[in-house]
DNA sequence: TCCATTTTGATATTGAATCTCAATAGCATT
DNA sequence: AATGCTATTGAGATTCAATATCAAAATGGA
């Protein structure tokens, strides 16, 4: 999946400019594996090109996740941790509280039970966010 | 059920002491109807005594959720709500996008699934969060 | 190329949350 | 009730991610 042309499309329909600086970011979020935050991706960016500011970052950021090139989630101290969408659909999360390792997993029968639950209460889902926090099985041992 | 009490009953088993400013605090939490963030709570506190100082509610906020007489959780924008935990027992969140409304909710099967999750991946369950994020009833007519 | 409009970089600002530290309060012991 | 040790407090400083500001630069249609 070409997410460079995807993000390309994307600023086209909503009419944004393509730019240097939106074009290095999209591809240091491509390039990092795993989960990464906005301090992450700046530094990943100023490898490419040290000029491009802190705030491109964070202004592209909230472009990729309506794009849906890049997921955002919400971890339990507040931070905002991203993640590149490989297309592996979505997943949700389980977090060690030890090691803060975070562990994907994936549920049909849950994501179900949410839609039936929005249908239950007239509410129109547009997503959704699941955490089981915990402690992996590396730290039990 | 003595909120008071048990928080009072929670100091001593982690031999902290019972001062007047947690006192406070946690009777501030239990007028709260409905969900409050921590300058809403230092407000509250201060119309009782305005010499209890802001570090003292953040600092006694950690303690009342460790308690479990306040339950946290973190909205989509990464700000902490609470809520002073009326012995209704664990519930997920719907939020409105729109208007901001807070819903609860309880489903036993994800509760159940979530388990089952955990024990497929060895992880050991502490916590969970669960939130649907999309309109209300009332936002879509 | 021109030009209106976006976007950018650098920096300042915000705001929630945390830290600092001297002063005070709690409480077990006399 | 007075002592002394330690936890706790208040007030303000500090942190840090995220956002706002604004003049200068880049974009892309004409």
């Amino acid at each position: 999946m070409d997410k460079g042309k995807t993000f390309s499309s994307f600023l086209e329909k909503k009419s944004l400019k393509k730019t240097h600086g939106r074009d290095l970011i999209v591809k240091a979020a491509a390039s990092i594996k795993g989960h990464f935050d906005a301090e992450q991706l700046l530094d990943t960016v100023k490898k490419s090109d040290s000029k491009v500011s802190r705030a491109s970052v964070y202004r592209t950021i909230p472009l990729l996740v309506k794009a849906e090139i890049v997921e955002e989630s919400i971890q339990k101290d507040g931070r905002r941790i991203y993640e590149f969408s490989r297309g592996n659909g979505h997943h949700d999360h389980m977090i060690c509280v030890k090691c803060g390792a975070i562990l994907e997993f994936h549920d049909n029968v849950i994501e179900k039970h949410q839609e039936l639950i929005a249908k239950k209460y007239n509410f129109e889902m547009t997503g959704h966010r699941m955490e089981i926090k915990g402690i992996c099985s590396r730290c039990r041992k």
